[in-house]
DNA sequence: AATTGTAATGAATCACGAT
DNA sequence: AATCGTGATTCATTACAAT
């Protein structure tokens, strides 16, 4: 029988497969992975591949079973390696595909037929995307990412606070404005050419990967190539799984790769939510003599007062209950934090409750 | 014999048609309008009510008319309009339609299908969106326009050089900068409310029909609302036709378009306003590796170190936080501007953070 | 009259653990 | 499975009142 840390220790952490992608996600154990992140081809020019049954020539104008027939294909494919890696996913585990208009919509299509529930789009909006030549269209100055949990009950990682400290304090939108890869960050192959021609920026996976994954998490790209996905990965500690059919590709990201180097770990500390710290119940206030029973709580604003009671509770006008009850009462408010809300006085001063439940919390960590 | 120029008189022109859309659509002569541009319901599926930090009430999106059961519904649906606004367009029209990661997939899917021929997505992003209020997923802060033509080979109409123009003489890129609709703009009911919940600004349609029609072309709206698109259409010297099932939409709209000048063609220059310089977020000379989490920062006065987070933070001696913050609790001062008082080493020279700020700040002008 | 402060609001798939 | 209680969470802009 396997056990689960047997299933976890058959991961093939931090290296490249080669193979088909489909055939190698299904080759790995279900309900093992945190994060998917795919750059799935949107190029795949079938109208090369596909015949027409009768070879005859199609006329332009007003024919497009060509077209018909290769989103057909495409769709096969997309649902193909979408249900694999579904299966592939956590229950509370995530997805990343990133595409533009000629294939992401099918991608978010399939992503909600298949149960997937998407959390937002994100746009990429490149600072230096290369201009529209021939002025016929607008600058394609942007590519799309759907990000979606595996189902609905999902309960997907989301670094809310560092985010919103990526971005100056101010919470983290759906559109990022990031160069594309450029310069020494773009790889070479042998002849100097460059190695792989949609290589994606380091830190547009850095956002992703802070924002939707922790340290320690694990995280597959089945579409490698030259291994962005993987590197970024490795610098924060994470650990990832690529799959790459061209070995090219898995030859330059492999040597790129054993390059990078984790960050310390203080640096990959993350600004933490205050969901996560741990609870304090009010009544520990009281049992600790911080506050005493009989003992009179203002409202922030000033306009209602309420008396603590031994066992934690409050008494105001014509209510009582808990400091959150009991605020969200007054106020007519279909919720109320009491934690914020209560003041009570010390030496003259009016301090909020909360500043109690701070040294409750930092006497619990040191 | 019908002729050209009768089917064309016959159309019901600069009116709003009532009824449903797909219906009013089909009654109305074949291949008669140069472009589409459709609103329809994005079926966002909603489920309790949301309240603010502050607990106000957010006003949903909640009308019977965004209903529906089932993705499955939303396609048929979805595919049987299009389906009728194709049969409208002349052979070189085009359509526009806009939507939000909740529908637009589906449409753009169903685009694809029905043999219309993708030309760009183009992505509104909102200078004031609505925050998210839970702290769980990224601000909403854009929605997703597809531009299409009838079909492969449609000679459609871009106006590149007014939009140039539009855009300080540089072409003009596929994401968009522009306001929510919101003040003088906003229509209201008898009652002082909202017209309408989700009334597109006019700058929008001002950008589209510059760029996508010529003066007398026919604009077409099968999903009216207040009329939007028909007020631009008429200040732009075009023709709309509008279809509204709903009677206190169409009271709105009728008495909106009414009162719209139509522009002399010197109005119809636009003046360019200047930008303030954009705000760079710290977190981002991180993501992109200019900086390293780990990497030691020095201050201007070389008496205090700070080490850098992956999240763009800063960590000293019992401080962490933005590189404001950490600069100003080190000083014992107010308030510190990090760009200017924080310091990395290159190249055995000690450099101010600010230059790499100018850096990034050059490549987005430019 | 000009400035400052307060309230309102926008296409939103917006919590989670204990019982 | 469903209910209940705690308590975490907002940015840009407009309108209007107060100073």
């Amino acid at each position: 029988m396997k056990t689960k840390e047997q299933s976890a220790e058959a991961l093939p952490l931090n290296t490249i497969l080669d193979g088909d992608c489909i055939e190698v996600m299904n080759s790995l154990p279900a309900g093992s992975v945190d994060l998917i992140f795919a750059d799935p081809p949107y190029n795949l020019q079938l109208k090369g591949e596909l015949h027409r049954p009768d070879n005859s020539r199609v006329d332009a104008v007003d024919d497009d079973w060509d077209q018909f027939s290769s989103f057909k294909a495409y769709d096969k494919f997309t649902r193909a390696w979408l249900k694999a890696a579904r299966r592939l996913l956590k229950p509370d585990g995530a997805i990343w595909v990133i595409g533009s208009y000629h294939n992401i919509f099918r991608v978010g299509t399939a992503l909600q037929d298949q149960g997937f529930w998407i959390l937002n789009d994100v746009v990429w909006r490149k600072s230096n995307p290369m201009p529209n030549f021939r002025g016929k269209r607008f600058t394609n100055a942007h590519e799309t990412m759907i990000w979606a949990g595996r189902g609905e009950a999902s309960k997907y990682t989301f670094n809310y606070e560092a985010l919103k400290a990526l971005n100056e304090g101010i919470q983290m939108r759906s559109d990022w404005v990031l160069p594309i890869c450029t310069g020494h960050e773009r790889l070479k192959d042998e002849n100097g050419e460059k190695a792989h021609p949609t290589q994606k920026p380091e830190s547009l996976l850095h956002r992703v990967l802070v924002g939707a994954t922790n340290p320690g998490d694990v995280i597959l790209d089945p579409f490698f190539g030259t291994g962005t996905t993987g590197a970024v990965a490795k610098m924060l500690g994470r650990d990832f799984i690529g799959i790459e059919r061209e070995a090219a590709y898995r030859r330059v990201a492999e040597k790129r790769i054993s390059k990078v180097r984790r960050f310390d770990r203080a640096a990959l500390q993350v600004s933490a939510s205050k969901r996560a710290e741990p609870r304090v119940p009010f009544g520990q206030l009281v049992e600790r003599g911080m506050l005493r029973p009989g003992e009179e709580l203002t409202s922030m604003n000033k306009r209602h007062k309420a008396k603590v009671r031994a066992d934690g509770t409050l008494v105001g006008d014509d209510v009582k209950g808990s400091i959150h009850q009991v605020g969200a009462a007054l106020e007519g408010a279909p919720s109320c934090n009491g934690w914020t809300y209560w003041c009570f006085r010390r030496d003259g001063k009016t301090v909020p409750i909360d500043v109690l439940r701070q040294q409750i919390r930092s006497e619990m960590t040191s």
